[in-house]
DNA sequence: TATGTGACCACCT
DNA sequence: CAGGTGGCCACAT
């Protein structure tokens, strides 16, 4: 893997996404945070809808910080988001998935590896 | 140049 | 737990 300074902020971002496991999922402001980001969770999700298809990000796998989906609960995008995500195993409950339990957080190693030294 | 808008968030009531 | 507020920043008007 290679230093992420010299990417641009959006390929760190696709790049932390794509590291996300099956089965788990991440915050939009942990993403931000982890690309060398922080604070710009808003970012983050213009970033998705931007991500080229071609990299098949798991974009599914990440939420709000309520462990919530947060797109329109009536959308095709939305169930589509619900539906990997209980393919995957996560459990959403009431529209809610449990972080504590759910939540991923990066090794040390993967951690270092990400951050700007 | 100014204003409104988000697939957001931390903080405070 | 549910709202409200201020901050954030790229983009469209």
């Amino acid at each position: 893997m290679e230093n992420q300074q010299n990417l641009s902020p959006k390929a760190r971002i696709w790049q932390v996404v794509g590291m996300i496991p099956q089965g788990q999922v991440c915050s939009y402001g942990k993403v931000a945070d982890l690309a060398g980001l922080p604070g710009r969770a808003r970012y983050v999700s213009r970033a998705l809808k931007e991500a080229p298809q071609q990299l098949t990000l798991p974009w599914h796998r990440v939420v709000n910080s309520q462990g919530k989906v947060s797109l329109p609960k009536d959308s095709e995008p939305y169930r589509e988001q619900m539906s990997r995500l209980r393919t995957e195993g996560v459990v959403v409950n009431q529209g809610k998935i449990d972080l504590s339990k759910y939540g991923w957080q990066p090794d040390l190693m993967t951690l270092l590896m990400a951050l700007p030294f």
